[in-house]
DNA sequence: TCCCAGGAAGTTC
DNA sequence: GAACTTCATGGG
């Protein structure tokens, strides 16, 4: 059976852009780009679900392949897509603002319809945060992918293998060294099971981080965590609490952008950063995953 | 070989 | 506090 889920603004969603972000050149194992659809597994209360979601008459169209639709499940999922997919969101604010920078005003254009991509499971955009620290995103998604044909599960379906990411009572029990025979450092396999503990013991979640007054006590709450600094906190908040003023600071793409751009000349020049996003007062997450999207060349453009 | 990767923590001055 | 050092390994 198919399900629906409805679009805001949709002369601002282009669901081929989404789907070309998802598939931009590197291996994610937590979906699978196929054309005109992404297939992604699900697990919610012991139950294992597979969706195909493809879009259509302005709404995301999600495919039961396999697993139990319930209320409850249904709910879960279609909350998770429409996070994932930023569905919710008004975009001509963001391309206005964009538009008024000559150096970023094809954005508009050239990827018009891109939503943000998200990471609305809070424990994976973390783990994935800590996992990306200071290596290349190929090496970081071979990373992500042994820990989780290691230690996820996964259905199968038409003869192909959909995996979950990891629960956090999976990964607790853990020691650091058999992270180190997956070839994660000692630093971050100790980060990641203190974290997968964290999460275990309920001591950090989406709810409990929401409760907080604002950004900064958010912000907080992460860089006193071990392994957490400004970069991966900033990070997590964008990508999985969907903050829309959240500034990695210090994140190499966003500054090698800043430079391809002529924005900056140097990647010390934290003023001139602060300066150039000052122009999009609560966009600034937008933007940020905007010049990522920057780095990443379509064949043929 | 050398330098860089979607950093963080610890140490030194 | 700013500036190094260490971690750790793939990729160009």
């Amino acid at each position: 059976m198919t399900t629906s889920i409805p679009i805001s603004q949709t002369q601002h969603f282009n669901w081929q852009e989404c789907l070309w972000y998802l598939n931009r050149g590197f291996d994610d194992c937590i979906y699978q780009v196929r054309a005109g659809s992404v297939r992604r597994a699900f697990e919610l209360e012991g139950q294992q679900m597979l969706v195909d979601i493809s879009y259509a008459d302005g709404s995301l169209k999600l495919q039961w392949l396999a697993g139990l639709q319930s209320t409850s499940t249904i709910n879960h999922v279609h909350q998770f897509v429409a996070d994932w997919f930023d569905l919710e969101r008004d975009l001509t604010s963001f391309y206005t603002h964009l538009q008024a920078n000559k150096s970023l005003a094809y954005m508009a254009d050239n990827f018009k319809g891109l939503r943000f991509i998200g990471m609305p499971d809070l424990f994976e955009s973390l783990a994935w945060g800590i996992i990306g620290q200071q290596i290349n995103l190929s090496f970081a998604y071979k990373l992500k992918r042994r820990l989780v044909e290691t230690y996820g599960t996964s259905l199968r379906y038409d003869n192909e293998q959909y995996w979950i990411f990891p629960s956090p009572a999976n990964l607790a029990s853990l020691e650091p060294a058999v992270l180190r025979d997956l070839q994660f450092s000692q630093k971050k396999a100790e980060y990641l099971i203190t974290i997968a503990k964290l999460f275990a013991d309920n001591a950090i979640s989406k709810p409990i981080l929401f409760a907080l007054p604002d950004f900064l006590s958010r912000q907080k709450l992460l860089t006193d965590i071990r392994g957490i600094g400004v970069w991966t906190a900033n990070y997590v908040l964008m990508k999985s609490l969907k903050e829309n003023s959240s500034i990695p600071y210090g994140d190499v793409g966003i500054i090698n952008a800043l430079i391809a751009h002529s924005i900056i000349s140097d990647k010390k020049d934290v003023k001139a950063i602060d300066a150039f996003y000052s122009e999009f007062p609560g966009w600034e997450s937008y933007l940020t995953f905007y010049l990522w999207r920057s780095l990443a060349v379509k064949p043929g453009n």
